[in-house]
DNA sequence: ATTAGTTAGCGTATCTTATACGTTAACTTT
DNA sequence: AAAGTTAACGTATAAGATACGCTAACTAAT
């Protein structure tokens, strides 16, 4: 999504690596874009959400733009995790062609910002994506990407991995009442793992910042599970400071 | 320390926090530059070592360019952790006049890749570092610095201890051969704690890649203690790999 | 020479946390 | 009413963290 009706500073860009969880599946939102290939052929494949910052625009709030004139949605979890520079990163002739067809200028070398994203996928701010040629794509089925952008998919999700294991990120994911097997699938799916659901409840309601709800499922052909929400605040005051190492 | 001699891209720089330990004490390298205050006067003041990156440059090879002209040495321990663009981060003018100067360029705005680097403070590369207006300054005594450096240090510092507590950095700042106490005290400096001595050896000597020299110390007024090395090799083929979360 | 002062380096006892796994409870579907 | 499924609690054992006692080996002071 290249901005037309505002002044650019094309030598800065940020890319986002929105993941979304649903159906047990891990998620990224991709957007489907229209070239030329090298023969001149119209083609389509896909990228990030992303975009040159404008002339005096804050990074991060560049990234909070992007992903509002995506999904509608302004108070997402946000953060950067790298900053990457190759003067070789677009190295196809195409990319570096569209580049400069969508913005206009004589685009040279982009340094980009690499965001990474949570989103809880509704079908709100999921209609809001499709009508912005955006759709959220499993994680194992990424097709081939403009730019080095598979590259920094890879990082992203590196980064999610390590932040899942050190911080109450996963709730992010999830809507505001959620089961613990939710929770304990979104682990798994993204972690690549297999936890023990007694092990996994005990040490995550051990800490007592997840709140148990009033509230069961319904319809469902077994035992129904308590709804549980994430209380951050309490997370946050409690939060242990670890000295010492740890590897 | 700004490239005359080359084309500079003045949209993009690298900044480095370097640590490095001395005397119990961990230290900054600090750069002392001469500037024109508001009023036009002569003055002095320090910054981090960095630069613009130049037209074709890879970001982190301009970090490891910035350091090897400051210090002389060419394989330090160097990683990006941040990249900071608010626009208002040059706030004064005396800065951006600094700027303007000493690249003989319009500069309007600058992104900066924050690099954090962990030294050996030697006598010879601290030699090095003196003849290129550099210092080794206590992190405890850092006097009032240009632009938003300061702002810089404290996340390099608190990247720092994150990074100590979950990898085996702590060896990068020591020489080849050090003794289980120093290696203590560094950890005890840095983390801002005490540590109980004999629980710290049992568990940093239970993974088995600080090898015990056959030399202890000489001339000290106590037991003398063996000097240890840091295998890289053999910690990098048993970390754990760790599924599942902390926090 | 002997003693005092200092840090190195090993060991043990206890408390906390992780892991493995057994069992009953509560719902729907057949 | 029985079968199938997942929720939710509990227990036993292993592994790791923490607290702290003690002897060893050196120099400096007496």
């Amino acid at each position: 999504m290249i901005s037309l009706g505002r002044t650019i500073n094309p030598h800065i860009s940020v890319d986002c690596v929105v993941f979304g969880f649903s159906t047990n599946q891990l998620k990224i939102l991709l957007i489907e874009r229209e070239y030329r290939d090298d023969s001149g052929k119209q083609a389509r494949d896909h990228k990030l959400p992303g975009d040159f910052i404008t002339l005096n625009e804050d990074l991060d709030l560049a990234a909070v733009r992007t992903l509002e004139e995506l999904t509608g949605l302004n108070s997402i979890y946000l953060h950067q995790f790298a900053f990457i520079g190759q003067p070789e990163r677009i190295w196809k002739k195409s990319d570096m062609d569209w580049l400069n067809t969508t913005t206009g200028m004589e685009i040279q070398r982009v340094v980009t910002a690499a965001y990474f994203a949570l989103i809880n996928i509704t079908e709100s701010n999921s209609d809001f994506a499709i009508k912005n040629n955006a759709s959220w794509i499993d994680i194992k089925e990424v097709p081939a990407l403009a730019f080095d952008h598979r590259n920094i998919i890879d990082r992203g999700l590196a980064h999610l991995q390590k932040s899942l294991r050190n911080e109450p990120i996963g709730f992010e994911l999830l809507p505001e009442k959620f089961t613990i097997r939710e929770l304990q699938s979104l682990y798994e799916v993204i972690l690549d793992c297999n936890l023990d659901n007694r092990n996994f409840r005990k040490k995550i309601l051990k800490s007592n910042y997840l709140i148990q709800l009033d509230e069961k499922q319904i319809g469902v052909a077994h035992k129904p599970a308590f709804y549980y929400r994430f209380d951050k605040h309490i997370y946050n005051k409690q939060k242990k400071e670890y000295l010492g190492f740890n590897f």
